[in-house]
DNA sequence: GGTTCGATATGGTCTGACCATACTGTGGTC
DNA sequence: GACCACAGTATGGTCAGACCATATCGAACC
């Protein structure tokens, strides 16, 4: 061991001090969504710090969905606490898959996971199945693959949002969202949507009897149909 | 319906046309991890926009895992494109946490589901167990509940990297980060450790051994051991 | 009371400068 | 030729100050 204890001193950028500032505030001051951040020029000054830096810690947060800026003057200007953790995981998602630092069955394989465990926590949670029918039947009058795909999306993140877990469906929303167009693809290749329908009808009717097993396996052959190439 | 066909015009910031033009280089030129961008200030130049605004996009970039900076000249210096999407969905998590717009139970929920498919596809696998027995051997040799965590965490970690699928293992490691503080409560309140020194030894022989549904039994139950409090 | 219009606060953008860093190349030294 | 010291230079990081577009506020006016 020639460990001298030295440690390399970490270079910290302004902007991330800012960062570690704000969030500071935000669990000690207990902040929640809909309060107001200080203005740009005003938080600048209070931490000695120019306005650039503060712009860049704003765009990180921004960009993990935490605050949302809005011009002009008035209680709704300025950056306010938001919760959109959506939109930052689907340009997570689609970045690295556009870097090929993700492949599309890892993706599939998640989805396959999460719609298996969404299914059943929606079967015994009891929650409303309202959505679910009218995604169904949203598909049923779609005259396109995309407007299907839309449907089926929305059928999908129906069952993740009866599950009760946010974050699940946070992540459920992301993966759909990022994988729309290979989707599309998909059903235009299938053609007839028929087997799909009877899928969902089946995983519906699985979730309102509140079988959890049934709706598990019944997703879990849904996925199968619908992405044969990747389930042979 | 009044709907007269308007639509908002879309207020676009110069950072996010930066943004989508960078986007667009990496899919249609195939750029990949390694692969460096223009300086920002020749990007400006290129876009014919500020450097403020190319920075701006930097820091999105670089906030979702997918560039990073390096100050200096050389071969390493500037923009390169990496893959990080752990620290970028672990800030995700940790600030929504912050911010009360996720509760532990659904971040322990997530786990439950990750981990009981890791372990399961893990087995299958058949992929090399010498990371799990290294962290094994961690947690026995940790004196404190911080050391033992550490090394608990490389171990499931460790379980979802062998299934092979890399977002999982992204997600799994970004749960573990914004959940370590609790993890480190959770074992100081459980005193002894001995109990879930024999579950890992119990999901190690079966990921060993190629048992997926032992494993999946192994990996809940570790869990209902591990946080008592959320699993009565 | 309603309307109009200027004042103002906010984020968005740009310019230009300077600093710290880390490689590059040059020239000298041995 | 090998090595080393040092100036040059390209890079990101930061700052100050200005201007613009937008949205509200408020006073003056009808």
């Amino acid at each position: 061991m020639d460990d001298t204890g030295w440690r390399p001193v970490k270079r910290t950028r302004t902007f991330e001090d800012v960062l570690a500032q704000i969030e500071r505030r935000i669990t000690e001051d207990g902040l929640t969504v809909g309060d107001r951040l200080p203005a740009e020029r005003q938080l600048a000054e209070q931490l000695g710090v120019s306005r650039s830096s503060v712009r860049e810690a704003m765009r990180v947060l921004e960009t993990l969905g935490v605050v949302s800026s809005q011009v002009g003057r008035g209680p709704d200007a300025g950056a306010v606490l938001t919760s959109r953790p959506d939109s930052a995981l689907t340009d997570l998602l689609r970045l690295h898959l556009g870097l090929a630092s993700l492949e599309m069955r890892e993706v599939i394989d998640a989805r396959h996971m999460i719609e298996q465990w969404a299914a059943a926590h929606a079967a015994t949670s009891g929650a409303d199945t309202s959505a679910l029918a009218a995604a169904l039947a949203g598909m049923d009058a779609a005259r396109t693959a995309e407007e299907f795909v839309e449907h089926d999306t929305a059928f999908h993140c129906a069952i993740a949002d009866a599950s009760g877990n946010r974050l699940i469906a946070a992540i459920m929303r992301s993966l759909r969202d990022s994988m729309r167009r290979y989707s599309v693809e998909a059903v235009q290749r299938l053609g007839d949507t028929s087997v799909l329908r009877a899928d969902h009808v089946r995983i519906l009717e699985a979730v309102e009897r509140g079988e959890a097993g049934e709706a598990t396996r019944a997703v879990s052959e849904h996925l199968a149909h619908a992405y044969p190439a990747l389930f042979r």
